[in-house]
DNA sequence: TGGTTACATGGTCATTTTACCATATAGCCA
DNA sequence: TGGCTATATGGTAAAATGACCATGTAACCA
């Protein structure tokens, strides 16, 4: 495929791995906490331990986390915290999203 | 499950929504042209029109695109275009990638 | 009216994703 | 050393996604 086309597929990729709520919430836990251990993103999440660890495999694969090993436990942290800034206008989309079903709703 | 959660998941149905290679280069497009009919999306992404149109749907559904019928041809555009705004982060990291992978290549 | 163009939708199959269980690995401590 | 804690990984089954073909629908035109 062309050039541009390898440029879409590496944002997908990074999309992709944003693009699961289990995965946002750790996303934002970071955000807030800077350096989050496995455990306590585990307490955070309510999935499987083994399942979270994979979500983090995820995000590292991407390049959105790193992680660092101290004694028994992982810590994990954003490589951009520029991500959070997104979600400003998503947030945006969603409310315009709200604001269209009201009008379904109140045109019956 | 609690509030937040349910915040995590709309943000995480749009996020989905965008994590497609074809479907960011329909974003792209419309980012660029304000409007765009899908027989030319269908020419720019080389799908199968019916592919194409249902990736358009999934966008649509998402609230991430609007849509105008005029004859027989429909338009899309962009509802936000704030979203693009994102991809500079995302640039990045893919960046920061790279220079991993370059790390990773050197100290052999 | 009949044919053509533009788009949407239903169906199907292959691929990917996700969750959990079981298990491996590695540090810590008694 | 043996057992416990924290994390990662392999396996598997269910669900979601994505691509194409076939077909439906609506506008336009000869």
């Amino acid at each position: 495929m062309n050039k541009k086309m390898k440029i879409y597929e590496m944002r997908a990729n990074i999309l992709k791995a944003m693009a699961h709520p289990s995965r946002l919430m750790m996303i934002d836990a970071m955000s807030k906490g800077g350096e989050v251990c496995v455990c306590d993103l585990v307490d955070l999440v309510g999935s499987d331990q083994s399942t979270v660890s994979k979500h983090l495999g995820i995000l590292k694969q991407a390049g959105l986390v790193e992680d660092r090993k101290e004694g028994q436990k992982s810590f994990y942290r954003l490589t951009r915290p520029c991500v959070m800034d997104f979600f400003g206008c998503i947030e945006r989309v969603m409310q315009e999203n709200l604001k269209e079903q009201q009008k379904v709703l109140a045109e019956r």
